[in-house]
DNA sequence: GTTTTTCATTCACATAGGTGAACAAAGGAA
DNA sequence: TTCCTTTGTTCACCTATGTGAATGAAAAAC
């Protein structure tokens, strides 16, 4: 089984006939590795979810990709503020690995919201995800040095090593890949 | 005219009609100072629009009262994640002056939307003020030092000194109030 | 295969911010 | 007013993380 269709189904208590005429909404779409989601300056117009592979958000500033979140299996893919606001990205979205994404466009969310009210309930916790996800960051690293953001970051996502390189971790932590180097030698 | 009133009027395009619609379901509610509007394990069942006053949100951690975020007039207030979520809250929300709010119940806004559709304009800017806000917070606290995150505070909230004492302004900031106070001597 | 580029490690040194103490200033309560 | 509590400042010293360079390892390109 698809995990999408799984997902849908353990998430959410919809009928079958409901999960069927919610996954005839998306669509397939394969992406290379460091093929783009989202570019910096595209409006986005879907979500995505991550049926296989795994994506980086990230902002070029001072001219350094500073990652600031990933996404893998069974996770969301968008930028909420583009798709809510209808703006410009201020971020981009890549995969990092050969991936495929199952795709819904937000004006056929809509549109399926009106016929599926239920369908909000994606929608408030995808926010919710998103939201709970940044303000859990902040809180890290206010009150977390960066070991110990590194090993709650570890706790949460322990493969993370084997799928994507050091030096976007370190940036994902907010320190330099020295630093991360220092204190995986440390432990 | 209510700031409530101007607020919805100049940020959405309701007809007076809806307008008072929109308006006959907050109910007004005021808090001493002090006097909180949320606290830590209940539930979140309202927003509320700040009318006057302001407000702190915080997290007790290690003893110590981290604050994670502000509110004045013409901001909303509410706890998104226990709200939406309906879990308890983790954070704790406090009037810092006397002050006065809108409340909206989630269960009236529901109602609201069913016969007003364009209601949840109001209700998508307000997950997007708050998720935008987070990410924000995360992204200074990334990419910059305590002194710029300083001065982006003061050009955001300039008047910040004059209605917030400057130990919850370090909190915020992630610094301690010694380094704040060494910052602002050096400008 | 070989070469080139990218990524990770280590080191010596620099710097921002934390720590704890002492003290001053401001504000509330009486 | 006076006293007491809360808040802000300054200082000397400490620690975590940044910086830049050198080196090695792994991956990609050829």
């Amino acid at each position: 089984m698809k995990n999408i269709q799984s997902y849908i189904e353990n998430t959410f208590s919809f009928s079958p006939l409901e999960i069927e005429k919610i996954l005839k909404c998306f669509t397939l779409k394969s992406f290379q590795k460091k093929e783009y989601f989202l570019r910096e300056g595209q409006y986005c117009k879907n979500v995505g979810f991550v049926e296989k592979g795994n994506f980086i958000y990230y902002q070029i500033i001072n001219g350094e990709e500073k990652i600031c979140d990933f996404a893998f299996e069974n996770d969301w893919v968008s930028h909420y503020k583009s798709l809510l606001g209808n703006i410009p990205s201020e971020i981009n979205i890549k995969a990092l690995e050969n991936s495929e994404l199952y795709l819904l466009n937000i004006d056929k969310m809509e549109e399926l919201s009106q016929t599926l009210p239920k369908v909000n309930l994606i929608r408030s916790t995808l926010a919710e995800q998103y939201f709970t996800k940044s303000t859990q960051r902040a809180t890290n690293l206010i009150n977390l040095d960066a070991k110990n953001r590194y090993q709650a970051l570890l706790k949460e996502i322990p493969f993370i090593h084997q799928r994507v390189p050091q030096y976007y971790i370190a940036s994902y932590l907010g320190i330099k890949p020295q630093s991360l180097s220092r204190i995986r030698s440390e432990k």
